[in-house]
RNA sequence: UCAGGUGGCUGGAUGGCUGCUGUUCCCAGCAAUGGGGGCAGAGGAAAGUCCGGGCUCCACGGAAAUACGGUGCCGGGUAACGCCCGGCGAGGGCGACCUCAGGGAAAGUGCCACAGAAAGCAAACCGCCUGGGCUUCGGCCAAGGUAAGGGUGAAAGGGUGCGGUAAGAGCGCACCGCCAUUCCGGUAACGGAGUGGGCAGGGUAAACCCCACCGGGAGCAAAACCGAAUAGGGAUGACAGGGGGCGGCAACGUCACCAGAUCUGUUUUCGGAUCGUCGUCCGGGUUGGUUGCAGGAGGCGUUCGGCGACGGGCGUCCCAGAUGAAUGGUCAUCGGCUCGGGCGUUCGCGUCCGGGUACACAGAACCCGGCUUACAGGCCACCUGACUUA
RNA sequence: GGCCACGUGGCGGAGUGGUUACGCAGCGGAUUGCAAAUCCGUGCACCCCAGUUCGAUUCUGGGCGUGGCCU
């Protein structure tokens, strides 16, 4: 799998939908093609779905020292291996980023939290992180939201 | 047996499934490429970036000097070092052994708060003593000699003891310390012995400073090469703006009109500066790629010289090379650690059963020599002290 | 990866070898019918560990943390 490198590419990324489990937190974002940067030959007429998913790794220096960080980034490229061609959808951006539990979490729980915030990220893959929550939020909290914005 | 000291080593193991990087071989293919196999793949600190080099670029006549920075007992090792080895001195420990930025304070300057009479040049607050004067007989006054005692302080101008004296004082003597000098040992730092001097010269140089030695600056994101698309720069060639009317399907032709936009000086009048489209060429070089980049002050073994650091000879081996950054992920067994229980015990622990486990510190990034810092557990060698037994 | 700078109350911010200013904030009081403003008073600090020194926040060495630059 195609991997993200440039720090632009992160940030467009993080634009796009988010869902943080106990073991990880994924980002998806179906990829713009005037933003395609390092892909020349992603030309119009190709559609979007020929266009493979592509995986990027952040862990931050909060989670731990170079060999920490290493082997976190380690535990979530060997999941993202395994599970990403069953729910990953062409097309997409996705970022992992690597929590302090990732390294002490077990792996089947990791390879779940990896699911579950694919589907996830996927049920809400319309809205952008600026639109209103869905409706895993209580209508109250919503309200009171809009009226603090108003 | 217990308690220590020094030096060195190690830093979980095996297997299954499944991945990554480099290199090589085989097969298919014109090629791009695809499939399969072999081999190699983190450390003692890879860390901190504190020193020293190699290497690259810049500056420069070889270089030297000023300023600045660093180092600082002596001798040796080394490419070099602030590192290492051996020795010396001082301090600590019963000892093995450990620690030390360990040159110069009689070249100069500065500082030593508070307290204290006095903080650096010698002086005298309370005192002590002598003779004199006055006296209400309690003492007081001035002169002189002292620095033993008190008090302050981190520090008060050698220390202890004996003699000596009106009281005292290196005033005299003994020992210790200090200074000068001679001889001996040592390459030297330094040590030992003798003689002389009654003793001057407080501390601070991780305060300025003096002396000796060292240092041109920046760093592989250095540097070299290849090199698009877009924007911008320079040269050159061509065309020159805007809307409107008329003719024409359109390209375009023609007619008159407006001279544009931005910034700015100025009260205004009035000035000043900049700005277009397309083609070709040149120069620069952002994403990116290649080199730099792993055969080196290399590792291992052996032998010789040396107390040692280390050096010489011989043999043998090639041993990570990523770039959002590989060297793994996971499972099982054993091992380790830990918890609970049973048994034994020389009370240190051993053994059996069951449970838990995050399994020391920590991840190469151009390379090398050091230093510093972090580190569960384990192993080896030598040495010291105490106790017991023979 | 490489090269630098800085750590002082809750916050900002001077300072120097001898018990650390100042401002804002906090607390208490005065003033006010009640507040604000004002005035008075008060508490809270030199990142950590060693060394030099009689004495270290300062000087020196080593750690830890924060920030910046090169791309």
């Amino acid at each position: 799998m195609e991997r993200l490198k440039a720090r632009r590419d992160f940030l467009n990324t993080a634009r796009g939908a988010k869902w943080a489990a106990p073991g990880l937190v994924l980002q998806a974002r179906r990829r713009p093609k005037s933003l395609s940067s390092s892909e020349p030959l992603a030309n119009s007429e190709t559609p979007a779905s020929d266009v493979p998913a592509r995986i990027g790794f952040t862990v931050t220096k909060k989670v731990g020292k170079a060999h920490v960080r290493n082997r976190v980034k380690r535990r979530l490229r060997a999941a993202a291996t395994e599970i990403l061609p069953l729910g990953a959808k062409p097309g997409y951006d996705y970022v992992l980023i690597g929590r302090a539990g990732t390294i002490t979490r077990a792996y089947c729980d990791l390879k779940t939290d990896l699911l579950t915030a694919l589907s996830r990220v996927h049920s809400k893959k319309n809205h952008t992180r600026r639109s209103k929550p869905p409706s895993d939020s209580s209508s109250t909290g919503s309200v009171t939201a809009s009226q603090k914005q108003g």
